[in-house]
DNA sequence: CGACCATTTGATATGGATCAAGCGATGTGG
DNA sequence: CCACATCGCTTGATCCATATCAAATGGTCG
């Protein structure tokens, strides 16, 4: 049901350094000025695949911007089942919490380069730039529309859900139509209040009405945007 | 299926007007310095029993406190299913967005309060003063923090969501363990993903076992929440 | 090559939806 | 003030989408 336990590296201070020259998935920090802010504040950090950035309960004294890889929150339920919150790529920015804790658990999905800044850090920056301020609230209303979102996807049935989240995928990796998934079956299940067996039977229904292509199980090539808008709600 | 289609009043002007001593289940608004400054600023309206107070893809102009009476928000999905995305008690604030429309539909449950403020007032308010800033961010990430629990509702058992949903009407409405609830079995069931027919069994069945009572529709007792915490996962 | 792990495929079980009545409270017109 | 219509809720019977259990397949890495 659940994947292998979880390693639980400690945080290794030892890759704390200046950021190397962008490998080919670095996400184009001029885009977005909180990340680029974060970028200066922060120390870029490299996390294995499967290893945990941090856990659930913890203090959330960081906030976190990918830089390559991506990263999966998630929450384990009391009966042992696994909740994914969401999905974070490069640019995108992550461990954002109101309370004192985390209420989520982060891992990288794949070997994934973050960078992480101090929040009393950001909002103290926050307070002092009005323009940094707009961003967070912003980037917090995206994360809240967002949250909505997967509420909405959750009352769907499985081939709607599966829909979703491919048109969400592609919109976000936006390479054409071939969208190549940087997680596993169980994550996307687990994401999409499924098991991977019904992911699994799904994606092959879509693909034998034509509406994908599942070349490899990584990758995707959507073949019928209109069909699968149309299973979208 | 869905209830009667929406009576759609327009914005009655006419009930714009200060405060009138407050009736009994008013919100005590010196508790918290936004709704205080809301209070201040805002516009106080009248809306009946099921009239619509906003709908979804409306410019989102104005943010609302509800100060007696109870709100739902909601959209409907294509294939005409409702989802209830919230409900909202006398002292809450909804209507909160950070695109320019709203998102969701809001409609008055029984007759219902509402202090209406113009978001731009709002936000300038915010930028003048940094305690009501900190105020709305705070906001913002309570409803966020609501709708990641809603989430992790959506994929829990009947009896699961239905057990978590009463604690949380508990814990809202704190009249110690008696639950009078504003909404109908059909707003429970769209906001908790089920049919009215598999809630109210569910609740039959928690009655069964001792974990309620339910003496009138819309009152419940909790006679042992410790069951209840056991089955909300 | 062989072991391992993710994914797919197949067979069966089941929780909740759907369809269909029945029931009780509330309100309305005679 | 009663008879009756209405509406929200409950209860019952059946169906179906997805979970569960089980096994086969395929890709990756030592």
């Amino acid at each position: 049901m659940l994947q292998q336990p979880a390693v639980r590296p400690a945080i290794r201070t030892d890759s704390l350094r200046p950021m190397s020259p962008a490998p080919r998935s670095d996400f184009d920090r001029s885009a977005n000025p909180l990340a680029q802010s974060m970028q200066l504040m922060g120390a870029a950090m490299s996390f294995p695949r499967n290893s945990e950035i941090f856990g659930e309960n913890e203090p959330a004294d960081y906030v976190y911007l990918v830089v390559s890889g991506s990263v999966r929150t998630y929450k384990i339920l009391s009966d042992g089942r696994r909740q994914v919150g969401g999905f974070y790529l490069a640019g995108d920015i992550f461990g954002l919490e109101f309370a004192d804790d985390h209420s989520f658990s982060a891992e990288a999905i794949s070997d994934a380069k973050v960078v992480v800044v101090k929040r009393s850090a950001l909002t103290a920056l926050a307070g002092r730039d009005a323009a940094i301020a707009r961003e967070l609230f912003a980037l917090t209303g995206r994360e809240l529309g967002r949250t909505r979102d997967h509420v909405l996807l959750l009352v769907k049935s499985a081939q709607e859900r599966v829909a979703s989240f491919l048109l969400e995928m592609a919109t976000r990796t936006s390479t054409g139509n071939v969208v190549e998934l940087p997680m596993s079956r169980q994550d996307i299940a687990d994401y999409l209040g499924l098991t991977i067996e019904t992911v699994s039977r799904t994606l092959r229904g879509l693909e034998t009405t034509a509406a994908i292509e599942v070349p490899t199980s990584r990758r995707i090539v959507l073949r019928n945007r209109a069909a699968l808008s149309r299973l979208n709600s």
